[in-house]
DNA sequence: TCAGTAAACTAACGGTGTTAGTATATTGTA
DNA sequence: TACAATATACTAACACCGTTAGTTTACTGA
C-alpha cells in the first residue's frame, strides 16, 4: 500500500493546480488520483464526491479574487477605487482564467456556504463605492451592475466574441468602466436632489 | 430495422427539444437517439460529432435571438430602442435559459461559421445605436460594452448570484441600461466636440 | 431488375464518476 | 508493549458517456 498520509487540503490543492494547468474540462479524478500516485476510489476517503471537490476549489478561488481585489483599492477612493477594482478584476480573469472559470460556475443557488461565500465578492465593490454618497439600496444596485459589467466583459473576451471587429479590447474594457463611473456620479446626484 | 428516414434536420429539431426541456448539461446523444426511437451509433450517419450537432443548435440559437432583437426595435430610436433591445435581450434569456446558454458556450475561437454567426447578434445592436451621432469607432466599442453589460447581468441573474441583497432585480437591470444611455450620452457630445 | 446509396444495426473501446467490500498501515489507549 | 480502532489505501464492478468499425437491410434511380 505504500501509504503517503494524504490529506483532505492535500487533494484540493492538487486539484487547483491541476485545474490551472490543465484547463477547467480537462479535469478529472482518475487523473487527479494518478498525479498523486493513488487510484481514483481513495479520493473518497478524503471527499464526499466531485462536487464537493470542485465547491472547495470555488472557496479558494473566490479568496483569491478577494485578495487580489481588497489589495487594489487599498488606499484609493471614488473614481480611483472603482478603477482599480476593475482592473484587478480583469487581471485575475486573464492571468488566471481557469480558475476564474471555476468561480462563474459555481453553484449558487443550492449551496448555502456558497452562496455567503458571494459576499466575498461583494465586499471590496462596496468599499470602492464607499467614498460616493450613495443610499444602501443604490449600491446593493450598482453593486449588481458593477459585477454584470466586469463578469460580462471578461467571460465575453476569454471566450473570443470580441474578434468581429479590430478596435481594441483594452479601449472597449475602459470605456466600460468610465460607463459605470458615470452612473455611480448620476446616481450621487439624484441621491443629493 | 423499420426505418423512418430519419433526416438531419429532424435530429437538430430533436436536440433542440431535449436541451429546452431537459437541460443543457442533461443533454446526451445517447438519450437522444433514444427519444428518436434508434441507437445512439445510428446518429452518426447524419452528423460527425456531436460538437457539429452543439453548432448547429448554436445556428439555431442565435438566428432566434437575433429575431426576437429585431423584432424589439422596429420602428424605434435612440433610447426607446436601446431600452427595447435590452429588454429583448433579458426575455431571451429568462425564458429560454438553456437555448442561451447555448449561445455563450459556442465555440467562437476555432469555427468560423460560428465566428460569422456571431455578427447576428452585433447587428441589432448597431441598429439599435444607429440613431445616436456616433462615430463608427465609438460603436464597435459601445457595442461591446452592451452585450458586456447584459450577458453579465443574465447570465449572474441565472446562476443566482444577484440574492445577497433584498432589492429587486428588475430595478438593477434598469439601472444598468440607463447606464449604458448614459454612456452613449456621453460618447455622442465627445464625438461631436 | 438490380446496383448503389442511405439508414439502421450490433459490438466494442476507452473514458467518466461512483460504490461496495476488503486489506493494511498508523494511532491512541489500556 | 499489545491490541483495538481508525484512517488510508486497494480491487472490482456498475452505469453512464462519445465514438468507431463492420454489417445488414430498406429504399431509390437507372
Amino acid at each position: 500500500m505504500a501509504r503517503q498520509g494524504l490529506t483532505r487540503g492535500d487533494i484540493i490543492a492538487a486539484a487547483i493546480k491541476m485545474i490551472e494547468s490543465e484547463g477547467l474540462h480537462n479535469f478529472s479524478l482518475r487523473e487527479l488520483a494518478s498525479r498523486l500516485q493513488i487510484k481514483a476510489a481513495s479520493l473518497y476517503n478524503h471527499i464526499q464526491n466531485m462536487d464537493e471537490l470542485y465547491t472547495e476549489v470555488g472557496y479558494y478561488a473566490i479568496s483569491e479574487l478577494k485578495r487580489a481585489q481588497l489589495g487594489a483599492i487599498a488606499g484609493k477612493r471614488r473614481a480611483e477605487a472603482v478603477e482599480a477594482l476593475a482592473d484587478a478584476y480583469h487581471r485575475f480573469g486573464k492571468e488566471r482564467p481557469e480558475i476564474y472559470k471555476v468561480i462563474l460556475s459555481l453553484p449558487m443557488v443550492k449551496n448555502d456556504a456558497i452562496h455567503k461565500a458571494g459576499f466575498d465578492i461583494v465586499e471590496p465593490i462596496m468599499t470602492a463605492m464607499a467614498g460616493y454618497h450613495l443610499t444602501r439600496e443604490q449600491m446593493m444596485h450598482l453593486q449588481r451592475v458593477f459585477r454584470s459589467i466586469l463578469h460580462g466583459f471578461i467571460s465575453q473576451e476569454e471566450a473570443g466574441c470580441f474578434r468581429q471587429y479590430p478596435v481594441d479590447v483594452g479601449d472597449s474594457y475602459r470605456m466600460a468602466v468610465r460607463g459605470f463611473i458615470l452612473l455611480l456620479e448620476n446616481s450621487e446626484k439624484e441621491a443629493q436632489a
